[in-house]
DNA sequence: GTTCATTAGATTGTGTACAATTGAATTGTA
DNA sequence: TACAATTCAATTGTACACAATCTAATGAAC
């Protein structure tokens, strides 16, 4: 602490200088350690379903549409196959996926929810609250949140184009 | 899409069964997708610097608190030594750190800018800015969300007493 | 119909994240 | 002062993220 005061004394530069370059005047660093501090309060639940956050969202989009494409899943949680081939090819030894070629483009690959996998939705399906008893929002706050990042989430995703 | 309206209907469940179990339903998918993409958005600037995101939020706190501890500067950025030893030996290699013992408490190792790391301040001053021009949020709407990402966090910090 | 550009995934390599364990240094306590 | 408990960082192992590259399949243009 005494020691950065003498040398940025010595610089003739102090901290205060660039008083964007101040972590606590970050919009995104707030925003990457609150995602990764409710990530972490997923954990113990997840773990005793034996999947990781990463293939939790995932299920989520297969719950809903089965038999999508590495493509389209990768469109939904804004990640690449260099994360979810690896991903995938572990949940299909799991017993949670099947992955097949779509035999009209053998290009492309679908995700299909074994039994296992459909009959994870129920297991799981106690997690949102339990996840939602310890965020620490009110409603109208977790609701002003969710917007504000849906929006921000829509124009970063238009800028791509 | 079809195969998924067969299979759901074979098995007596949709993805409406299960409501909270949705992707668009959830406040931690946003959040975590909105993070990733914002530091997408530093990416090219920080390449440029040879930095990474993660290395140029330690800078951050070390601009701050030059001398800082490995375990201090972890409570800053809500990073453990399994994160921060491998990075900050990298940022050594680089020449923008020196690590060292403390001598009162061997078990402490500080981290110290050198004249590179202090210098690369006035390389980053502008990346805010930058940041800042390519969010797509109104003054009101960052402050708003910054002031809940920190009620989030700040909450979440204390429940691990 | 052949060729060229495009597309979808897979692969490779680097850099985090993080749980769990280890080991050295320090502290608290009998 | 021994010595058990604690603390701090390093290490190990697993799992993302993601840029860059590669390969096979498809589509478009001629």
């Amino acid at each position: 602490m005494e020691t950065q005061e003498i040398i940025t004394e010595t610089a003739g530069i102090t901290a205060e200088d660039f008083p964007m370059l101040k972590l606590e005047n970050q919009l995104c660093f707030p925003l990457y350690a609150a995602s990764r501090e409710v990530i972490r309060r997923y954990r113990p639940f997840l773990d005793a379903l034996d999947l990781t956050y990463t293939q939790y969202i995932a299920l989520m989009v297969l719950w809903e549409t089965d038999g999508i494409s590495v493509k389209s899943l990768g469109e939904k949680l804004l990640l690449d196959s260099g994360t979810l081939t690896p991903m995938l090819k572990s949940m299909e030894q799991k017993g949670l996926v099947e992955r097949k070629r779509d035999g009209k483009d053998e290009r492309v690959l679908r995700v299909f929810l074994t039994e296992e996998g459909r009959s994870m939705q129920e297991r799981a399906a106690a997690v949102p609250g339990k996840i939602a008893s310890c965020i620490p929002l009110n409603t109208e706050e977790a609701a002003a949140l969710y917007l504000l990042l849906y929006k921000l989430l829509a124009a970063l995703k238009e800028e791509k184009d």
